[in-house]
DNA sequence: GGAACCCTTGCACACGGTTGCAAATAGAGA
DNA sequence: TCTCTATTTGCAACCGTGTGCAAGGGTTCC
């Protein structure tokens, strides 16, 4: 029964409004030269038929298909999850819809995900992880495809890079341990080595290297849960325990929170003081209550889709990187109170 | 610099190659007749020039664009990220690109989202949340476009219905409580009333009215972990507490779990027993170690696909309609230990 | 050498839109 | 009523691909 395929097209739209098939073209065509007239009536035969203009056809002509990639990899897990949420938000509110890439396979496979978004003649594409070999870039980049990088820190010339001060946000870390009287620091990352988690971990250490301070840096596994509790397990059986620990994400600190305190019984932040990054939704929970640092979802979204609605002239005038800050946000993990806000951190809550 | 919109067409690879444009066409045509000399010379050529077929074209030509849409709400919340990892990575196994559409702004949009849909000519809409009515579903259908509803127990003709056995589900979560000497019952609902909250609602309520006991049913908010924590403080703080309590969701029960324990100080399982629904990764975190039912999340995926790849004949033969198993995952905030499982758990599990 | 056959290739049309250009129509002013 | 102008309309070409059809070329078999 369900016959396949069997669209509508304008040209019977035409016929039935009694118009030219480009009268129709023009009814659904905002700023396009028709009376008022005409437009009613097709607008009328479009309803009954159930026409919708093909958006591929559309496409075809315009050199313009209003498709925007997201090419990412563990799209389950919680920051990326409300990234992607944000970003299909900021299409749709752009006029434009989202085409979303799962690259979990492998990391090459983000090449992959490009000449998809080619094939399809996405407007632009956004790479939420991994990172694509210059050739592929370029090839984007040549057939007017725009690229968003967020928290890749690349330097290729040409996307659009989004990223967080991750070292601001690691000296504001250590300026808290400090103030919590802490003395023993480690970091706990994960061997995913990406760039942003990389910068996080510098950035801790550069911060305690000028106050005569070393960390134990233990590395292990992805950036998951189940890491974090391994981390805890090999960092909390140290000879020298140590009293703070910056983990690179809030997946690995709540893991790590789990373990410091089902397996090892330590009170947190008595014993011991932890912060993660991400500010995921678990951290807010009342079983974590983790203090953290903010990635601004909306406002990385918000970035990338006002790059990507300027001409390709105005975007290349424009600075081709965006450094957000990563507020801090207070909870139960490190002893004491909050300090006074950032003077930036104060302005934004008031806006 | 970046002149915008310069793809490289069919024609140039044509002559670049040497042959005519229908034998680029063929070489990227798997069944179609070229000769293997061709075929090289035109890849060849292709890859020099950076060539890639463009699949709106194709689409238009072919009638069929290799887009699946996926609409729903809450698309950062821990099971729809889930869901929709699992479609998207379904979807690239089966050749096909996902576009995702959030309807978070307002339930009517699911309409909206499946008009987008028809625009983009897409094969096959999936629907993770929200219900279309039944004109746009029937217009969708009209125009060849296959519908799959998750976990909607909707009874319009057409469209694939993928939901869970949520009704036996309850029944054992009673047994379970049952045979932790529990017989307080309460059921943690929100008031979204999706058709599978309320189909667990129902199922509880039945199988507890066939043994005569009653159940305390409390419904409040949206389905988050808030809401878990508001219902905790209302069915705690009633005269006679339940002792066993089902929540309608993880989410939901994570909330609960918080609150009982943290503002009630009450011991899970000794005190209070509470089960789940959808097995989010956070269940399995030390912190909550919930007890609940799975969603065989890539099960629905591959059903949703595999069905998709019948030809519509094949389809309308088939049953509409397909119940999953919910499996019982085990943990620890039932008393007791794990009852034998099903055969039908038992078999999958060996498997 | 000629007939029958198969594989390969190119032509031309179709898919469903958009848009420049010229014709037609309506409206205004004398 | 006639002319001039502004708006609306239709024609036709184009976007980039797939494919039926017929023609070309090579091989095999008699």
């Amino acid at each position: 029964m369900p016959s396949p395929r069997k669209f509508v097209s304008a040209r019977e739209v035409a016929e039935r409004a009694g118009v030219s098939r480009s009268a129709v073209s023009r009814a659904f065509t905002p700023g396009a030269s028709v009376s008022e007239d005409t437009r009613r009536r097709v607008l009328d035969a479009a309803n009954e038929l159930g026409y919708h203009v093909n958006h591929l056809a559309r496409g075809l002509s315009l050199k313009e298909s209003g498709i925007v990639c997201l090419v990412g990899s563990e799209l389950g897990t919680p920051y990326r999850a409300s990234l992607v949420k944000a970003m299909t938000q900021a299409a749709q509110d752009a006029g434009k819809v989202a085409m979303v890439i799962n690259t979990d396979r492998s990391d090459a496979s983000v090449g992959a995900a490009l000449r998809q978004a080619l094939h399809y003649r996405a407007d632009a594409s956004i790479i939420l992880s991994g990172l694509p070999d210059k050739s592929i870039t370029r090839l984007c980049l040549e057939n007017g495809q725009r690229i968003v990088l967020i928290n890749r820190d690349d330097d290729q010339e040409g996307p659009l890079r989004i990223n967080l001060q991750d070292d601001e946000a690691a000296r504001r870390a250590l300026i808290a341990f400090l103030r919590a009287g802490c003395r023993r620091l480690a970091f706990a990352n994960s061997e995913a080595g990406t760039p942003s988690l990389m910068a996080r971990e510098r950035g801790f250490l550069a911060a305690a290297g000028t106050i005569g301070l070393t960390v134990t840096v233990e590395r292990f596994g992805p950036s998951i849960y189940d890491s974090g509790r391994e981390l805890a397990r090999r960092l909390l059986t140290a000879p020298e325990r140590p009293d703070a620990v910056f983990c690179a994400t809030d997946l690995i600190a709540c893991g790590f929170l789990d373990t410091a305190r089902h397996e090892f019984g330590l009170a947190v932040p008595e014993d011991l003081c932890v912060t993660g990054f991400d500010d995921i939704e678990q951290a807010g929970w009342s079983s974590y209550s983790l203090t953290t640092f903010a990635q601004p979802v909306s406002d990385i979204a918000r970035e990338a889709f006002a790059w990507l609605r300027l001409t390709p002239e105005e975007a290349t005038r424009r600075p081709a990187a965006v450094a957000l800050e990563a507020r801090m946000v207070w909870r139960r993990t490190v002893r004491g109170s909050a300090p006074a806000p950032s003077p930036a951190a104060r302005s934004a809550a008031e806006s």
